[in-house]
RNA sequence: UGUCCGGUGGUGUAAUGGCAACACGUCUGAUUUUGGUUCAGAAGAGUCCAGGUUCGAACCCUGGCCGGACAACCA
């Protein structure tokens, strides 16, 4: 550093994207040969919930980095509060983590595989005079704690003997007193500003059945008495949490002071901001809420905002990956745009999804110069972005279903679709004219009469005919009937839980749409769960991961760009307020 | 009226003492047998405010202002 005199112009590194402030913090801690240059984190959920987009960004971050810098991750549920966890949860997140495409290896573990190593250390620390057993009842503490502005008072148990806290630690453990009736606290700081300081609670009794341990303890560390210590238990070297935990690192390090040993690694606590999405919660609280009051058909609903939610409404890993690479690691506290996370599904499926043709709302079309008992078998491509997915046979025949929305009787202007008397082309197949149509005593269109053009077919038109629009549609007599279900946001709100109001009032009573005289073509009776088409000029769709063959259900991922609904959507605005 | 952490286009993230950049979104236009995709382009911040240091400050210093977190035997 010191020989560098001659200012040379710094290189530039076309392969090199600027660091967060993680990595940043990372390479100053390999260089300085920090951990023997080693990067270790982990993944630490708690089993009382599913895992959401939230906690993608975790596991993203926390594996991405360990490959990144050649590091390993670790799985950690953090379980040690029972009467909240389960292995339903423990399952549903293991699972999640691989779909996300990320693997812990042999290193799965859990807080509770510490409990015996937690208790041995929380006896160190009575030993050194630095814990005590407090019979304070729970109102009493948290009188005694004080306020942010106000100091706390001594617990009048806080100078017990060692001995005596010894023999009261151990007896807790062998049950002999009632849950509740006394706990073990730190000796700190009942004046510290930082209320975290203020004796905190290290065990506490409570005698509940363990999803890993049953009965085998009545005594239960606390997160800030599990956390930093299994993080040293596993030589973890970054340990990264949100942003709610800053005011605990003092704590963090406390326990670490008067419990590492010379030479071992010592795990150091990094924050990030966690992620916000407009229109949608992200708290395990909340969604379990949504969850237990049937507002959702489930932790997995497509609406919801979790992983399974998200895999169940067709989203790729590769595409949530991609979200969460550009939303970011930085401190401040953000909301990202729920535009950004529908731009990643679109991309990653425009080049995946094979194309093919649904109408959901349909409305027969006959077209009166077609023969009467002939059927085609048109060959379209299944993806213009990648020729490599080949092409299909679609059947066309004299009879036709049509989206609802794509003809109007008396069209404005700018309307590109079927009406009286305009052409328009039925994608990879014919022109078509339309000549008539009939309606019921409601006044709905109930069939619409069409001629085409024999020189027109699609890939050998010999007409020269420009048409403006091009609908998509499936031959009467072939198509085959499916469920259909659109999803919209969950929340009308931006913001719907920073709120003063229960965020369930901004519940969006439109949020499930479901069509079940769908029509489709004959491709997709082959469809399994969890395929992912593009249904053309509507939006990208998935088979349901419950969806059977007698009556297939399909999902929308998310709508296609829609320029034209855009327009009239903000037409209908200007009449609102005009 | 405490402690800690933050304030850069509408949103998110860069720039680490040297021309405020990128992505999403928005708006034009072109291409298109998907009103998709693709392509070309535009608008939009002078970096919360006020001082200071410096040839030069988004970046360093001082003081404000604003926002968030913290008072569960939750994590």
């Amino acid at each position: 550093m010191s020989t560098e005199d001659n200012k040379s112009i710094p290189e530039e590194e076309p392969g090199k994207r600027s660091l967060n402030f993680i990595e940043e913090k990372i390479e100053k801690d390999l260089n300085n040969n920090k951990n023997n240059r080693q990067v270790h984190t982990r993944f630490p959920p708690e089993p009382n919930g599913f895992l959401h987009i939230g906690h993608a960004k975790s596991i993203v971050l926390n594996f991405g980095l360990a490959k990144e810098y050649n590091g390993k991750c670790n799985l950690r549920f953090d379980d040690t509060n029972p009467i909240k966890e389960s292995t339903e949860y423990v399952d549903s997140i293991k699972e999640d983590i691989h779909w996300l495409g990320y693997d812990w290896e042999e290193r799965l573990y859990y807080a509770s595989d510490y409990f015996e190593q937690l208790y041995e250390m929380a006896e160190k620390l009575i030993k050194d005079g630095k814990a005590f057993v407090c019979d304070l009842s729970q109102d009493q503490i948290a009188e005694y704690r004080g306020t942010p502005t106000e100091p706390g008072i001594e617990s009048p148990y806080r100078n017990r003997s060692i001995e005596e806290n010894l023999d009261l630690f151990r007896r807790m453990r062998a049950g002999e007193f009632p849950d509740g009736s006394r706990m073990l606290r730190a000796k700190i700081d009942m004046s510290s500003p930082n209320m975290h300081l203020r004796d905190p609670i290290m065990y506490r009794i409570k005698r509940s059945y363990h999803h890993r341990t049953g009965y085998d303890w009545c005594i239960y560390p606390m997160y800030d008495f599990a956390h930093g210590q299994s993080d040293y238990i596993e030589s973890i070297t970054h340990s990264l949490c949100t942003l709610e935990f800053e005011v605990h690192r003092p704590l963090y390090d406390w326990f670490l002071d008067n419990l590492v040993e010379e030479g071992e690694i010592r795990p150091q606590q990094i924050e990030f901001a966690r992620l916000n999405l407009s229109y949608t919660i992200v708290s395990k609280r909340k969604l379990l809420e949504l969850v237990e009051n049937d507002y959702v058909d489930g932790w997995d609903d497509p609406r919801m905002p979790t992983i399974s939610g998200f895999r169940r409404r067709g989203y790729t890993p590769d595409a949530i990956k991609n979200f969460v690479e550009k939303v970011g690691i930085a401190k401040r506290d953000n909301v990202i745009d729920v535009a950004l996370l529908e731009h990643s599904i679109r991309e990653d499926l425009n080049k995946k999804a094979p194309r093919v043709m649904a109408v959901l709302d349909p409305v027969k079309v006959i077209i009166d110069n077609y023969p009467d008992d002939t059927t085609e078998d048109l060959e379209l491509v299944n993806n213009p972005e990648d020729e490599s997915m080949g092409s299909r046979k679609v059947p066309f025949s004299k009879e036709v279903y049509i989206e609802k929305k794509d003809f109007m009787e008396d069209p404005p202007k700018k309307f590109f679709r079927m009406a009286p008397g305009r052409e328009v082309r039925l994608k990879g197949a014919y022109v078509v004219k339309c000549d008539d149509y009939k309606k019921d005593d409601q006044g709905n269109i109930t069939e619409i009469h069409c001629t085409y053009d024999p020189q027109t077919k699609s890939g050998a038109d010999t007409s020269g005919k420009k048409v403006k629009g091009t609908l998509h549609w499936v031959s009467a007599p072939h198509a085959f009937q499916a469920e259909v279900r659109l999803y919209d946001r969950l929340f009308n709100d931006p913001a719907p839980s920073s709120k003063d109001e229960d965020f369930k009032a901004f519940i969006n009573p439109d949020s499930l749409k479901v069509f079940k005289n769908c029509y489709l073509e004959p491709v997709l009776k082959d469809a399994e769960p969890e395929d992912k088409f593009q249904f053309q000029r509507i939006g990208y769709f998935c088979v349901d991961r419950y969806s059977e063959k007698r009556l297939p259900v399909f999902n929308q991922t998310v709508t296609l760009k829609d320029t034209w609904a855009k327009k009239e959507k903000q037409q209908q605005n200007q009449k609102k307020k005009g």
